[in-house]
DNA sequence: AAGGCAGATGGTAGCGCTACCCATGACGCC
DNA sequence: GGCGTCATGGGTAGCGCTACCATCTGCCTT
């Protein structure tokens, strides 16, 4: 009366049915797949070829539990239909798709207090690595990454604190330097409009009034920013508000790309000028900004490279070997388009 | 001598100190967390209280191996930053943050054998279900979905033989409605623009020939496709070549809507009047479609809604409700804008 | 020749949880 | 009064894997 293989199981083979069909140890199996080279040659091509016998895959959830980690990144980003974020996504996924370790995803959707939740969903689960996007946890997050006992890598910013490594750039040198571009090029009257503020929308913000006031042309009533969230139509109503405050405006900096295709799309309709009459920058520079007519003038960010070295610099001090440096800056561009070209 | 709570994990409180502190057996701690309603009322409050106070978090990796069953959804798309799927993986999202299933995203890059390789990593960790983008699995993946022993959506697409569920809408009707649109509007030699032509493009495709037949209109020349993936860029460019190859062009019918935009900003560029010497119709109806200038005549697709209605439907089988129908077509909405109305 | 040491392999004992089965007591039924 | 049934709770035995330590061999050292 033998009893079942498995009550459970679902009948699947186990590291105990290859290592009897190699006639080895069930550890030894184990080291075959994770540390081949602590296995003789010999031993290591049976283990493989009993593997591949029976079709077999080491059970993920055992490996984390008796390992105590499993091998999955958990990434953290606010939006998922946000191109910029999607595009960090995906080069963190290629970056990821070599090897074994998995992704669970969260979407912040902006909020802190939610942050704070899935950190404390993914926590449990001991990930290999945390990726999160910006640098501005609340306390608890914080304190959440601090004892996660794994890699963290905060992204899209830089910052002078970080809670382990950090991959981004300046969004206030990006602001300043696309704003700095437009007061060279000759606008004076320069709006900036923005939708849903959140942190890095608020220094690409201090950006712009410190180029402002370098040059003596701040004025408040330039700005125009809402809470609701960011879109194409959104940035055609917000310009409209802005031209109904300032109908002296001769320009914007839009604090993404999708608000100034907005704008554009406002200005052709509108009848007005670009860049005769309005100059406008964006943010991000996404593929269409080139191709849009007039071309328009962006500030390129290093999205899905951030995506890539986030993943290298977590592999690496997985393997321990942690960069000298754990705060990278990958910069950004102004491309000069069309639509500042006066 | 007392020997060390735990030698790898860390310390955590486990359901034992719960159930030690709380006075009752671990098996009742374990109830009381996950089918309240078979712990009397005393207990459950106890063991609550000892949760609170240790701060007791249950170890996701433990209780999948236990129960060979992890809190997962796989998610299998094939691109991140192509917006459509984007908003599908929102609301696959917003319909699982309240749950306590965590979600692992696989990015197949439109490739059959990447799926399946995706699937065999997916598979042995048992997820909850498995949603799936597209139906034209290989021979390959439907048989490790149909093996997956979890509840299994497909969406984006319906069909006639679904591993288990879909939901979607037909690419083939979409694509024959906004052709037909532009044939009832005046438009004679439609030309159909496509990058890279995925399954379901492969059908709007179908759907553009016949209403083209249909109407004794259809030319092979009229047809520009590539297998370059599709961007602003790209719609541009294929815009260009069609028009070189049929100077006679009076519309087009793209594949989606960032070639649409390419194409707009070309006619802009050209001084090509749009709708009247070209019309232009995108598909999906991305948000900027409307605020484009001249707006451009699109075919709604109902993304996020295909996400939140699959989560729904795997829920449902779980909890062991299995939908009557399990085939859902959503379908989809031709709005009819400026760049057709001539 | 004894000791030391490194490399290769195996045995044992869990990791933290839940499936399965059983114990107990209260209640109702014939 | 005997017995089934239900509600409630607990004990035991794993789930499939790896950490830890032990063992064994061969070879080098002195």
């Amino acid at each position: 009366m033998t009893k079942p293989r498995s009550r459970r199981g679902g009948g699947r083979p186990t590291i105990a049915d290859v290592a009897r069909k190699a006639g080895v140890g069930a550890i030894t199996v184990s080291r075959a797949l994770r540390e081949p080279g602590r296995v003789s040659e010999d031993l290591r091509r049976q283990i493989h070829a009993a593997v591949d016998e029976l079709g077999y895959l080491p059970d993920p959830n055992a490996r984390a539990l008796a390992s105590a980690r499993a091998e999955v990144f958990g990434v953290l980003v606010p939006s998922l239909t946000n191109s910029v974020f999607a595009e960090v996504l995906r080069g963190i996924y290629d970056s990821l798709s070599d090897s074994s370790y998995r992704i669970q995803l969260g979407n912040t959707h902006y909020s802190g207090l939610e942050e704070e939740r899935l950190l404390q969903v993914f926590g449990p689960q001991r990930p290999a690595a945390l990726i999160v996007a910006g640098i501005d946890q609340t306390p608890m997050s914080r304190r959440l990454l601090e004892t996660a006992g794994c890699p963290v890598v905060q992204v899209m910013e830089t910052g002078p604190d970080p809670v382990d490594m950090m991959v981004g750039f300046s969004h206030f040198d990006g602001g300043k330097a696309a704003t700095e571009h437009m007061i060279e090029t000759g606008y004076r009257r320069i709006g900036f409009i923005g939708a849903r503020m959140d942190p890095r929308s608020q220094r690409r913000l201090a950006g712009y009034r410190a180029a402002m006031e370098a040059a003596g042309l701040f004025d408040a009533r330039l700005i125009t920013t809402t809470p609701v969230p960011s879109s194409v139509t959104l940035g055609r109503e917000l310009f409209r508000d802005a031209l109904a405050k300032v109908p002296t405006l001769d320009g914007v900096f839009c604090n993404n790309d999708d608000i100034a295709l907005g704008v554009l799309f406002e200005c052709h309709r509108a009848s007005i000028a670009v860049p005769k009459t309005i100059g406008i920058t964006g943010f991000n520079d996404l593929d269409m900004m080139e191709v849009a007519f007039p071309s328009i003038t962006s500030i390129r960010t290093p999205r899905y490279e951030i995506g890539r070295l986030s993943v290298a610099m977590a592999l690496a001090a997985i393997a321990g070997k942690r960069p000298q440096e754990p705060v990278v800056d990958l910069g950004f561009e102004l491309r000069c388009r069309e639509s500042t070209a006066r």
